[in-house]
RNA sequence: GGGAGUUUAGCUCAGCUGGUUCAGAGCACUUGCCUUACAAGCAAGGGGUCAUUGGUUCGAAUCCAAUAACUCCCACCA
């Protein structure tokens, strides 16, 4: 068969793919296996791949194809996340580029543009996923408002309303002013801002005293309806009971005394203003202020803001402490640094608010979410977002779920005015899965027969992706169908961390809530991806890679490899391209690999040599030894270990040691045996590596193959769990045939390294003698492996040490190469007396240790009898290398 | 302000319950090689007071305390 020379990751990468959709074999149906599901975090409909979602998803395809080829049914379930703040903010740009203000459309105009908009943009992330290799049960596709999904949300909603932890109320809420909606707590990010502190005088009543208050938002002055103060701060005690004018505006307002104070702040006077900050609205409840709403919803003031209406938030602020500096109301204005919220989604500062919400009580869902993982039913790799996640639900607070815009699921509410029987206007609401079940409870619990109002609220985007382990599966409307019984309680999770509040916390509420189980068990948390700056990889930096030009240029492979090799749990990983190209490289160096085992002449007339059966013996002792670590890795979530411990085997062992063992002189064939164990040997490699790197294996395994055009590497597990057979996890190896080899790889280095360092040719062939230092019975049968790999020409064993020959070490063995010419004297000598050096000292610490009583009493035998060994063993090298310098003097 | 975490080779990180896996790996680096699979390579090398200072111990990268630097999360100080 004829190989190409180079490797060609883009043509084989899809050939591949296309091969494995067509065969469908990443579609999973229940079956009699076990299950192992993943359910992808959804991106968002207006994302577009970024190195992030490469490294998540990397590691979910990683972890569902082993699972698939250990034989288990895997199930990878794809979906989008309509994302309904951030998807509204481009609809609403695109509209206005198109010259459409949202504002002139009805609701139904409007979400005909935002389907329009999702159809076609919100697929693109799902189809670069597959050049990535991503083995997602596409069948299995969802969104988080499709009709199944729309239903569960809704039914959920009636639900937890019935059961009495859906409330509407009227609180301080955080407004986003450019988005025009509500947003939870969650999604609001203090920075750090430099802004100032403004210190206004306000006059007493009736006096010319003020006192002076500091504030970092005089524009709130305007609904400022009292001043406080610590009623134990001596500087105002005189103010007890007395009225100040509220500078610039004139209104009379009163002086309250309260312990919230700090006295230490500013002036220790603090201005309140009940509509406009969460604590200014406490107070004003505990003492009944009045509350003075001055803005408008988009930031702007609204007519109580007087001359100042219609100004906007921050430019208000500039004109009212110019009006007051003109008045002389202003003290003195101060640099300050305080933490401002800004709008996730937006960046736009965030404004409290007074406003109607809807809410979910959070504290019965958090105790039991909280359970599950400090028992570890479902465990956090790493570990340590226990803690941060222990920390939310013990102080966690009511989630707002109500949100002022029209993409997501509206809310199930329904609004009628009614006369109550002592004659009462009152508005009712009832809440149903739609408007003619909400007529019938209207009916019913209220006599009422006419028009309802549907709440225009939709709902927070979480409160759609908190179903999802359950939603995929059909399991909200259906809770006892075949599937969710089957598939749920799902295997992995992979995330980020900052997401665990948003989704993993409340994923965990939901599935305890409607599953009475939780919806995974293991949680994987990726780092951040960075530049190499450590800067956060962000759109308006520009400092991202495109994702599929990287695929093109190293391979999905190699991307693929790149990433793992540098990202372990919970690590950020510093991105440099070039961390691709070792990825890369190595699947060019397997590649070339398969050049040479495919080049080879076979010839049955020849017979297996003891070398050769002795190398596969050894290949194999190797891989099950690697096996074993892997498996260790792969239950503790340590990917990036696995990946290079396979990578290691392939590249050193199999190529460095393996290979070149068994190769055949030029022209020469090798014998049959020899041969179908590499083709074998090559074929487990591929079957090792093939989650991590799904293309290339492939590719590999179909040409080492005598080859069944219908099988495939991926799908193997799924009916024969070759991966078991081709990996067997229990297999014992000889942990002493493993040593005795690495004594031969010594001793072939140190004949290669005295070339190296006196300028032979590798083409001449030495000779080596070996004296024999310790009492170990020396292993003989690897000096074939030893001759060949060392172009040794005869090792002979001896008592007596030879004349005019170079020695090396290896343990306590003497091993001599006898030189034709003449040998560097000094030379020799400043080597041997550098090693003698070592070697004492290495010998008076043993003997330090030896010496001391309480070692020798104190610790356990085991380690006293090592320490002996290693005194026996230096005494033994440090009179060889005497002895040695001594002939060398002669 | 509260909490958590990190600090080991130039870079990214392993190092589990203290002792032959104890100072490791990959990349990068140095030297020599276009050796008929591979220069995206081969062979051989160099490189670390394990952040600092104390303590516990026969013995500390590992356990304890303090210090320093960095990172992240949470919090209503105007």
């Amino acid at each position: 068969m004829e190989i190409a020379s180079k490797y060609d990751p883009r043509s084989v990468e899809e050939r591949w793919y296309n091969f494995w959709l067509e065969k469908r074999l990443f579609h999973s149906e229940p079956d009699r296996r076990k299950a192992y599901t993943v359910v992808i975090p959804p991106p968002n409909v207006t994302g577009v791949l970024h190195m992030g979602h490469m490294l998540n998803n990397t590691i979910q395809d990683v972890l569902v194809r082993r699972a698939r080829m250990l034989g288990k049914n895997a199930c990878w379930v794809p979906g989008t996340d309509h994302a309904s703040i951030s998807t509204e903010a481009k609809v609403v740009k695109m509209l206005a580029e198109r010259g459409i203000n949202k504002r002139d459309l009805s609701r139904e105009e409007y979400l005909k543009y935002a389907w329009e908009w999702k159809e076609k943009y919100g697929g693109i992330i799902l189809k670069q996923l597959r050049k990535l290799g991503a083995s997602c049960d596409w069948d299995r596709t969802a969104f988080t408002m499709d009709d199944i999904r729309y239903e569960s949300v809704i039914k959920v909603f009636v639900d937890l309303y019935n059961k009495g932890l859906i409330y509407r109320g009227v609180r301080m809420v955080n407004w986003d002013p450019q988005a025009l909606t509500a947003v939870s707590d969650e999604e609001v990010i203090y920075k750090e801002s430099h802004g100032k502190l403004f210190y206004l005088r306000y006059y007493v009543e009736g006096e010319e005293k003020y006192i002076v208050v500091a504030t970092t938002r005089p524009e709130t002055i305007m609904g400022d309806t009292a001043v406080c103060v610590h009623p134990e701060d001596e500087r105002y005690q005189w103010l007890k009971g007395k009225r100040v004018i509220v500078p610039g505006v004139g209104r009379i307002v009163p002086i309250i005394m309260d312990e919230y104070v700090d006295r230490e702040f500013g002036t220790g006077a603090l201005k309140i203003t009940p509509a406009h900050d969460i604590n200014d609205y406490n107070l004003g409840m505990k003492y009944g202020l009045e509350s003075i709403d001055i803005f408008n919803d988009n930031g702007t003031l609204n007519a109580n803001g007087g001359k100042y209406a219609n100004m906007d938030r921050f430019a208000c602020r500039k004109a009212i402490m110019k009006d007051l500096e003109e008045a002389g109301l202003v003290e003195k204005i101060e640099d300050y640094t305080n933490k401002v919220g800004h709008s996730e989604r937006t960046d736009a500062v965030i404004e409290p608010k007074l406003s109607a919400q809807w809410f979910m009580k959070m504290e019965s869902l958090a105790k039991k979410a909280l359970e599950v993982v400090e028992d570890d039913t479902i465990q956090f790799h790493p570990a340590k977002f226990k803690n941060t996640y222990r920390h939310w639900l013990e102080n966690i607070k009511d989630w707002c779920i109500s949100r002022q815009l029209w993409w997501g699921h509206r809310i199930p509410a329904y609004y009628f005015e009614r006369v109550t029987e002592s004659g009462d206007r009152r508005t009712e609401v009832v809440v149903a899965v739609n408007e003619d079940e909400a007529r019938k409870i209207a009916a019913e619990k209220y006599g009422y027969n006419g028009d309802l109002r549907q709440d225009e609220d939709v709902l927070d985007t979480w409160f759609s992706s908190w179903l999802w382990p359950i939603s995929l599966f059909d399991g909200i409307r259906n809770p006892d169908n075949e599937e969710i019984k089957y598939y749920y309680p799902t295997d992995d999770l992979i995330t980020a961390p900052d997401i665990i509040f948003f989704w993993v916390a409340r994923m965990i509420m939901a599935g305890e809530e409607y599953r009475g189980e939780v919806p995974f068990r293991h949680v994987y948390f990726t780092g951040i991806v960075r530049d190499k700056l450590g800067r956060k990889m962000s759109k308006s930096l520009g400092n991202s890679p495109d994702p599929i030009e990287l695929i093109e240029k190293y391979g999905a492979d190699g991307v693929r490899m790149g990433m793992l090799l540098t990202a372990p749990a919970g690590n950020d990983l510093p991105f440099d391209e070039s961390i691709c190209e070792q990825g890369r490289n190595f699947a060019n160096k397997i590649w070339n690999a398969l050049r040479l085992v495919k080049g080879w002449e076979t010839d049955g007339e020849v017979r297996q040599s003891d070398e050769n059966a002795l190398a596969v013996e050894w290949m194999e002792q190797r891989m099950a030894c690697v096996l074993e670590s892997i498996e260790k890795d792969f239950d503790q979530y340590r990917l990036s270990e696995a990946l290079m411990s396979t990578y290691k085997l392939v590249w050193d062992d199999f190529c460095s040691w393996y290979l070149e063992m068994v190769k055949p002189a030029y022209g020469k064939p090798i014998d049959r045996e020899t041969y179908d164990s590499t083709i074998r040997i090559f074929e487990r490699l591929m079957c090792m590596l093939h989650p991590f790197m799904p293309f290339i294996t492939e590719e590999i395994w179909h040409i080492l193959q005598t080859c069944e055009e219908n099988e495939t590497l991926a799908q193997l597990g799924a009916e024969s769990s070759i991966m078991m057979q081709h990996m067997p996890c229990s297999v014992f190896y000889d942990q002493r045939m493993l040593d005795d080899c690495n004594v031969a790889r010594e001793m072939i280095a140190g004949v290669r390294n005295m070339r190296n360092s006196r300028g032979l040719s590798p083409k001449e062939e030495l000779n080596l003698i070996v004296v024999a230092g310790s009492d170990k019975p020396l292993n003989r049968r690897f000096d074939g492996i030893v001759r060949k790999l060392a172009n040794v020409g005869e090792i002979t064993y001896s008592e007596a040490k030879p004349e005019g020959a170079l020695g090396f070490m290896v343990g306590t063995m003497e091993c001599f190469v006898p030189m034709k010419e003449n040998i560097d004297v000094e030379s020799e000598l400043k080597k041997l007396e550098e090693e003698l050096r070592y070697s004492e000292g290495f010998l008076m610490s043993v003997m330090k240790k030896l010496d001391n009583e309480k070692f020798v009493k104190g610790a356990p035998e085991k380690v006293v009898a090592l320490e002996r060994q290693k005194k026996a063993d230096a005494e033994k090298k440090i009179e060889a290398l005497k002895e040695r310098i001594g002939e060398l003097r002669g």
